[in-house]
DNA sequence: TTAAATAGGACTGTTTTGCTCATGTTTCTA
DNA sequence: TAGAAACATGAGCAAAACAGTCCTATTTAA
């Protein structure tokens, strides 16, 4: 469960759009804020765009905005958008990419591990997560 | 905490490793039962023997065996032995590489997945994966 | 003496990652 | 209706990580 700083940059926009939802902001402000490079982020908000998770207007006071209610996107959809499903080993996503994964002592923990993350991911959502203040 | 494959290979000689303690192995029958390149293989029992996980034996019938009784060797050293100290977020391990961390909402469930497998993985060791059989 | 083993270092090819750029399209506004 | 401010799309690129090989020691049992 590796989280590559693409998709780490996914969770920090939509963070930001969670903060003040319907309120339309343009991708330059919203990488200026997270410390993001701009054309890389516009990249990426493609991506949340295509699947649904933003909606964009093009043109003057143009730019993006949540599809969706922050409660009702969580952490792990959004990773998953950006990178696909992973895991600390392959294995455990796909067991035929292993051709011991059948016989191996190790595999089970791999699967064990990856479901408790993902859980967790899936249970945190982003109302929750732009309520939350840093320590 | 994603797990490399060469941390992957060193797991499986150590496990093989575990299930004839005391038994001198030579690397090449290693790789071999473990699918495992075996120059590639050569190489990660260097770094294993040389933090003293593993004891090497020169020569004609030299090989390695562990360093250490199976049960007192865990998971979680295997792996960080090969790639070090890793997390979901390198944040996770190290907060003053992100400049974010300390006012991040997401960076404390970073933290909290690391601990959660960080746990899962030191309180596995080398005797109940020997003994363990695939499902 | 020789063959079988580890030790060490240099090196290489491939993939992933992180990011930029150029160009096009849409739409508000003056 | 022109122009500026947005997003859309695809090509491309540099650096790092990863996976692995190879060659040349060195050691040691037989």
């Amino acid at each position: 469960m590796y989280v590559t700083r693409q998709a780490d940059y996914a969770v920090r926009c939509v963070l930001y759009l969670a903060r003040a939802p319907h309120r339309i902001e343009s991708v330059g402000a919203i990488a200026r804020a997270m410390h993001i490079p701009r054309s890389f982020l516009a990249k990426i908000v493609q991506r949340l765009v295509k699947i649904g998770l933003l909606r964009s207007l093009r043109g003057v006071q143009g730019g993006i905005q949540l599809a969706r209610r922050p409660r009702a996107i969580n952490l792990l959809e959004v990773i998953e958008a950006i990178q696909g499903p992973s895991a600390m080993r392959e294995c455990a996503v796909n067991p035929r990419d292993c051709c011991l994964s059948a016989t191996c002592a190790v595999h089970p923990i791999w699967v064990e591990l990856r479901r408790v993350a993902v859980q967790r991911l899936k249970r945190e959502n982003f109302a929750q997560l732009a309520r939350r203040r840093a320590r």
